[in-house]
DNA sequence: TTGAAAGCGCTAACAA
DNA sequence: TTGTTAGCGCTTTCAA
């Protein structure tokens, strides 16, 4: 292969000067259109590729925005990076994305790492992060933006919902609806703290109705996927057999609870409700449908690459941290009527 | 907030010249012990972030892996990115991501975007592209992986399976089993090329056997899930009532099917049989559980993640295009005995 | 093991 | 609208 053509080359293959064909790639720049015809000629012939590196590197933004998610196998997390995702590239900005497994000592070393990229903002998933997290965070000087929670001590911006308050709700209906021995299905204190904040619902809200919460079924650490909802389900109904409703960390969590009942010929809901959480594809295809909370995992990623572009953008003195609150929805299906 | 701290200024700080700075940064350079401690002391102190995009540009490598997927709205692409991924990170590697939306003008635009990061290699789903893009790609003098499927004509390496193949197995055991009527659910021929390439296995397979090959329900364009094999599960009722067969495109929409049934009455696989492809967790969690093909997403992401490193550190002369072929493997459960 | 000089390819800033 | 000059922060290359 050819070795690499540069502004130059395609300067002087054009008749213009370098910085011609530069202000030519950059579509808002004022170039007259017989000029940029002629740059963009001489570059396809000679096969040119712009360099983001050097342009980066000259003007002093990178392109990109850096995501990190707990975990890219999870249709929610996946939703909000698409929705921001598609945002973000109509602005000319590039996800660069991280996963942490749960960890967050995990995103400590993310953060470290992605910041050499020098993105223009920084999303994360969730308000708890390591002490030397913060302070790298506190050291960048570009916009950070915690999602999918309502941290109490936010770094910076918010776009997010209160997972307690979701569950409470949750708990709230199948009092209402009139059970009284109610569980909960989730996983272990290390690393999910979305889990243990809809857990903390779950909890508050019994307590308000005076009813008894030490139905607890723990399926160890994230993520608690359908398998894990299949056997913390075995597990309970050998603990606790006259649980009337069950409530799971997750949706998937909850289908494999449901299914795990299905193949013990226990009726869901008939014999044992069960609800969930994440509005996941499957809460509205399983029969019986779920009865879940829609968390707008969409509504998220658009909502947080819509700020990050209006942050990026505004030239007048910064507007002070952002907190846009996403009000999860109560889904009631089939299985907790 | 301060202003960018350098190499220039660590260097100062620790007695030393950038030069020692930016050995002492990279992990297998000779540096004396002590002097590198001295500089990232200082380094930690002044708050000093390693600049990529400089280091990029000097050095010509950018450490991109360019990835290009349909979705990451699918668990089986995003089990092959996040396996890829955890490989490439070892090596100091970082994944840019693009989505195609099943569209492969899109995965061309993509193509041209990501080229002027400089990626170290390029991974491409599937061996269908624009003649453009298949210029670009040539144009580029970095490895390039096609996965998920084994073209005709590669562009270059290649990591996957032949969807036609696993389906004809599938096809096999049904047929094998006692079924005549068998039916295919599946996409429209815009976009899913692993789909197309599954409906061909089916119609070969089918015609192998002498078997009618008229049974085919079209649920749109892709991505076809839990919805669209709801859908075209209850078309597929209406218009083959005797139907004895159905195998869709993928689990998801195996699993709308499936649930479609239940929510009539009918039984699985007692009335009718339903088979998958893929191995999503659902398969193995719905009740009945789905018979379907392993296709290996994970295996996919890892094998291309060791090509890729192994194509970059080789120093020998290039030992041309690497065929990597995955075996699929038929996973017979309840839904289709 | 460490340092000095040069320059990667682009664009900010200024000039015409 | 177009051109000139300088330099972004790092690493290659060569020398000590």
């Amino acid at each position: 292969m050819s070795r690499k053509i540069t502004m130059k080359e395609v300067a002087k293959a054009a008749g213009v000067a370098p910085m011609t064909v530069s202000r030519a790639f950059k579509s808002n720049s004022a170039v007259n259109a017989d000029t940029r015809a002629r740059v963009m000629k001489a570059a396809e012939e000679l096969g040119y590729v712009f360099d983001s590196a050097a342009s980066n590197l000259r003007s002093r933004k990178s392109g990109f925005v850096a995501a990190i998610i707990p975990s890219l196998n999870n249709a929610n997390f996946a939703a909000t990076i698409g929705a921001m995702s598609s945002v973000l590239e109509q602005h000319g900005l590039q996800i660069l994305l991280g996963y942490t497994g749960y960890s967050i000592d995990e995103e400590e070393r993310l953060i470290a790492q992605l910041l050499r990229r020098s993105p223009e903002a920084i999303v994360l998933t969730g308000g708890h992060h390591t002490d030397r997290a913060r302070k790298l965070l506190a050291n960048a000087t570009v916009p950070i933006v915690e999602t999918w929670d309502l941290p109490e001590n936010p770094v910076e911006h918010v776009v997010g919902f209160s997972n307690t308050t979701a569950m409470r709700e949750l708990v709230d209906h199948l009092v209402q609806t009139g059970f009284d021995r109610i569980a909960f299905l989730g996983g272990d204190a290390t690393g999910d703290l979305r889990g243990q904040a809809r857990l903390a619902g779950f909890l508050e809200a019994l307590g308000r109705h005076g009813l008894d919460a030490s139905r607890l079924v723990c399926a160890g650490p994230a993520p608690i996927g359908m398998r894990e909802g299949a056997l913390a389900m075995a597990d309970l109904l050998g603990r606790f057999p006259d649980t009337e409703a069950v409530v799971c960390v997750s949706d998937l969590s909850a289908f494999g609870a449901l299914t795990e009942c299905q193949r013990r010929g226990i009726r869901v809901p008939e014999d044992i409700a069960i609800a969930g959480f994440g509005a996941y594809d499957i809460s509205a295809y399983a029969h019986p449908t779920l009865t879940t909370i829609e968390a707008f995992s969409t509504e998220i990623g658009r909502k947080t690459g819509q700020l990050i572009v209006r942050l990026l953008r505004s030239d007048g003195p910064p507007a002070g941290p952002q907190k846009e609150e996403i009000c999860p929805r109560l889904v009631i299906r089939q299985s907790a009527p």
